[in-house]
DNA sequence: CTTGACTCTATAGTTACCATAGAGTTTAGG
DNA sequence: CCTAAACTCTATGGTAACTATAGAGTCAAG
C-alpha cells in the first residue's frame, strides 16, 4: 500500500508518517518506480504501536529505543519499567507545577473586579509589584 | 547601565534581554559610542513585570498585549480579566489531560513484573495491543 | 490525453529561548 | 601605554514534533 492508504488506516497524517521514516521509526518496505512509499500490513501494526506511545506522550527517541529493545526478547526489561516509572515522575511533577501555577492565576484574577479600568486593574497592578 | 547589568538586576539572562527587545517588549533607551545598549532603571521594572509575566506562563504575545493595554490608563480593563481566565481554563484542561495521561501510565506500569523479560514483558505487550 | 488526486523532496514556521562563532569595545592591571 | 580579560555586538543554528507550503513528478479514470 502507498503512504496515503497507511494513514488512513492508521489516523496518522502523511508527514508525521514520513517524518517518523527520517528518526528512524518506521522505514517503508521499498519504493515503487515512480519513487513512492510501500508498505505492508505489518507496518500498519507497527504505527499502532508508535501512535500508542504517542498518546502516552512518550518522545521518538524513547519509542525508538522500545522498538529496538523489543527486538532483543531475551533481554531483561527493566529499561523498560524504568523509562515508565521516569514518566510517572515527569508527569506529576508537571501536574504539581501547574497546579502551583492555577493557584497563582486564581489568586491574580480575584485582585480585579470585572468593571474597572485599566489604570485601576487590579491585575496589572499585581503583576507590577516585584515578587520576591 | 548596560545590558550585563540588567539581566543581574533582574535575573534574566542576556540573550532572554535581547530576544525580548526583538519581540518589542522592552526597548533599550539608545546605545552608546560603542553601540552597547543602555538602560535607566525603568527598565529594570519594565523587565521585572515581564518576569513576573512570564513565571505565570503568559505567552510573549500576551505580555506585549497587556503592555499595550497598560499605556491606555482609561480603557476597560476587560481584555485583561478576559485573558487571565482563559489562561486558566487553558490550565485546567492541561492539568486533566496530565491526569488522564497519568492513569494510563499507572495502568502500563502495573502490566510488568519488574524482573520480565522483554519477550514476557506485559508494558510492551500492552503497547502492541490496538487501542480503540 | 488530460485532469485531478496523489506522491516526492526540501524548506520554513511554531515557542521561548540557549549556544556558538567571529568580531568589536571597554576596563583594569602591569 | 598596552595588553589581556571581560563584556558586548550581530547572525546563525539548535531544541520537539510535527504542520504547511512550494514546485515538481506520478498515476488512474473518463
Amino acid at each position: 500500500m502507498k503512504i496515503g492508504e497507511l494513514a488512513k488506516l492508521t489516523g496518522c497524517s502523511v508527514q508525521s508518517i514520513r517524518h517518523y521514516e527520517k528518526e528512524k521509526l518506521l522505514a517503508s518496505l521499498r519504493r515503487s518506480d515512480g519513487n513512492f512509499r510501500l508498505y505492508d500490513s505489518a507496518k500498519v501494526d507497527q504505527l499502532k504501536f508508535i501512535k500508542h506511545c504517542r498518546s502516552l506522550d512518550l518522545s521518538l527517541a524513547e519509542i525508538r529505543q522500545l522498538i529496538e529493545l523489543n527486538q532483543q526478547p531475551g533481554m531483561g526489561c527493566e529499561d523498560v519499567n524504568r523509562m515508565i516509572d521516569s514518566h510517572i515522575e515527569q508527569v506529576a511533577l508537571r501536574i504539581n507545577e501547574l497546579q502551583d501555577l492555577q493557584d497563582k492565576l486564581m489568586a491574580l484574577r480575584n485582585s480585579c473586579a470585572s468593571q474597572s479600568t485599566v489604570k485601576e486593574c487590579g491585575i496589572l497592578q499585581t503583576l507590577s509589584v516585584t515578587q520576591k
